[in-house]
DNA sequence: CATTATAGATGATGATTGTCATCTTTGTGT
DNA sequence: ACACAAAGATGACAATCATCATCTATAATG
């Protein structure tokens, strides 16, 4: 049933948009396919050449979409009191057991920045993009070095509690990768 | 023509477990097919199973090949100096433009680790163990989890470095990795 | 030297993939 | 009200995939 309105279609390609963000950094882009992502959104196959260009335009628009996000709390503080605060919650949250446990909410970078970083398409891009965003959201003056080895400490220390199926090592991970941050603040 | 000698078969075997270590590393385990592996081996799909029981424990065996011919260099010294020296060249070699453009005969952690977090096969469960393993040998003694902070601070740093097609950028993120790394040892 | 077990080649399998063509239906501009 | 444009459904396409069956030539075994 067909020729929706164009409030609908906004909906639709939004349905879309947030099944892709889930889907692939649950499973990863490769496993992730256009029929899976359109069942996902409540629709067939067919529908999808009418949002976007090609698999890699989804992927690159879901992985915007999901940094926003991810990170969209830290992005809005006025003061830099505020934007501390926003700072450490968001370390916090990363470096806890439900981020491990739920990929397909958590951080893009992490979940997807092996595979993105193998392609040369639109999405690895984006995803190079998304590293400078992140990275300068986390330093906490404008030293851009500082925001790098933040997030790389962060991406790595949620890829290798991912590997990990022992909940008291992945504690252990964890607390290794809380502790070094605060290190690299002070 | 079959049926070759004793010797021949287990050469043939290394020959599958040196193309699968260099090509999942390059293009990931979905994109790498059991035929494109036998192709750079130097044979055809049909003989894959008179080696292996399937694809994941093939991607188990390459796994484990990968990491020891990684750390296989900071396994071998008695001393602890020579440890020393060991760690200190594997992390230098480690945090290089080479290792970010050489993914096939890089850290297999750092190019796998995302994708085999999302598994629940042989192959995953031989990257946890490598996550231990290697962990322990950047340790300065026995602290865990200063091996934990370390490998992930690498595998990190790895992976946004190969997200980053800016040369000048990537050199950034390898100082800031370099650096943070310094730090966690004093 | 005859027999047998098997490494590797060839080829088929059913499933899955990204993309496109077509059709139907209905919102939108006249 | 009417014509047109287009969202989404259905279905097809050529590729690709992991795995298995079969065939062959030869190493190993006696």
């Amino acid at each position: 049933m067909p020729r929706v309105s164009e409030a609908e279609k906004k909906k639709s390609r939004k349905r879309i948009l947030d099944a892709a963000a889930r889907l692939i950094r649950e499973n990863g882009v490769e496993a992730t396919s256009v029929a899976d992502v359109m069942t996902a959104a409540g629709m067939t196959h067919g529908g999808f050449y009418r949002h976007f260009a090609n698999k890699d335009e989804l992927v690159r628009a879901a992985f915007q979409e999901a940094v926003d996000r991810s990170v969209g709390a830290m992005d809005v503080p006025e003061t830099e009191g505020a934007r501390e605060e926003a700072r450490k919650r968001y370390v916090a949250t990363y470096l806890s057991q439900e981020h491990v446990e739920s990929r397909g909410t958590g951080c893009p970078i992490a979940a997807l920045g092996a595979e993105l970083g193998r392609g040369d398409g639109a999405a690895k891009k984006e995803a190079a993009a998304s590293v400078d965003r992140v990275a300068a959201l986390l330093a906490d003056g404008d030293d851009k070095q500082e925001g790098y080895e933040k997030l790389a400490l962060l991406v790595g220390t949620i890829t290798l509690a991912r590997l990990v199926d022992d909940v008291v090592t992945r504690e252990l991970i964890l607390d290794a990768g809380a502790t070094a941050f605060k290190r690299s603040t002070s």
